[in-house]
DNA sequence: AACTATTTATAAGA
DNA sequence: TTCTTATAAATAGTT
């Protein structure tokens, strides 16, 4: 846009299409910050550069924080419990934790169970076919960011764009937010369940501070 | 930036900032869809206006061309797959389909069960831990928001952007969905599981056809 | 929704 | 990478 007018097409040169990379990278981030603040808008950009390197924008909380970021811990740990429920991303459980996730799936087993037999109809081979299709759904969707953490060479890169810089600010703009949750603080009743226990060596709030 | 300059700070004028956000909503998306192609990058923009609709930009996939309509099927079937796994919205299933859940949970209790005994500490790597933490932050808003879907007060409202036509794409180009959102909300209002329960008595495919 | 006077972003060069 | 600057693009205010 300046010193001549470009096509919207792949940069192949590969110096050039970093640099413009990063310029742009960095006018983006500008402007949902802008925007952010001018129409008290929530945004969240996340980018993959061709060299794999992740960058992101979120839009720092506005003003029902406290809420949103409660909201935000009790998502996030609902979705590490159900992958840890599908047998996945069990890294992230103690012994303990395991025991009572397993505790926990044999009761939603018994209840399961338990609901199979009051089932009348026979759609069998339909259904069959559903499930089949929903598990290969799902193992897909789980590809794109869970299949580069398996990866190594996949990391994520520290603030190279420098973005509060380029906005000024010096320290504590936007960034990605930390929550502790209180240990009590959970939509499930039953005082076992994993994924919020605090306990066990490196918890994902252990994580979270240090993204801080 | 034009006919004059102006402070980057709230519009309080509520139709103004609600102009101001369409109007840089469609800027920030070009941007976005511009530094995908000249710089074969990936990007995720979600965005929520001070009313509450949702907004995202999502580049679309370099090779693998999954439609919007497969994607969204794939949300839905996750969504009802994870009550399901958790005992609930057993309704929807017929019986082989409940033979078929039982036998994955078996399995996937075997899993875990065998993970138990091989647990032995600070695995962590944490560059895995962060990626999968920026991911998690991303998707919040979203989650947010997909947990609503659940009630059906939300309605789906229409392309109000329209980005495809103003960069030109009759159609396929990068899907951009919105969706309004209830003034209020209750985040701490929960059942058993709040997010995650279908409301009355059509089930959560029926919704989601709906709002599709 | 369109129109423009201006501001802003940025491509190319240093 | 950072700066400079000519120019393209975005957009604030207006119609």
């Amino acid at each position: 846009m300046a010193r001549g007018k470009i096509q919207i097409k792949k940069i192949e040169n590969q110096t050039n299409r970093q640099v413009t990379y990063s310029k742009r990278r960095n006018g983006l981030f500008k402007k949902a910050h802008e925007l952010t603040v001018l129409c008290d808008a929530k945004v969240s950009i996340l980018m993959i550069s061709s060299t794999q390197k992740l960058h992101e924008y979120i839009s720092p909380p506005s003003q029902n924080a406290r809420t949103l970021e409660e909201t935000k811990g009790v998502n996030r740990n609902l979705r590490r419990e159900i992958r840890q429920r599908m047998g996945e991303s069990l890294n992230d459980l103690g012994y303990g934790e395991m025991v009572n996730l397993i505790e926990d799936m044999d009761n939603s087993l018994r209840l399961i169970r338990e609901r199979k037999y009051k089932v009348i109809g026979n759609q069998i081979e339909t259904s069959k076919k559903k499930l089949r299709n929903v598990e290969e759904i799902h193992r897909n969707l789980a590809l794109e960011f869970d299949a580069r953490q398996e990866d190594p060479q996949y990391g994520l890169v520290e603030n190279e764009g420098d973005y509060n810089s380029v906005l000024g600010f010096p320290n504590g703009g936007p960034r990605i937010i930390a929550l502790r949750l209180p240990p009590n603080h959970h939509p499930h009743h039953h005082h076992h369940h994993p994924t919020l226990h605090s306990g066990g060596g490196a918890s994902d709030l252990t994580t979270f501070a240090l993204l801080e």
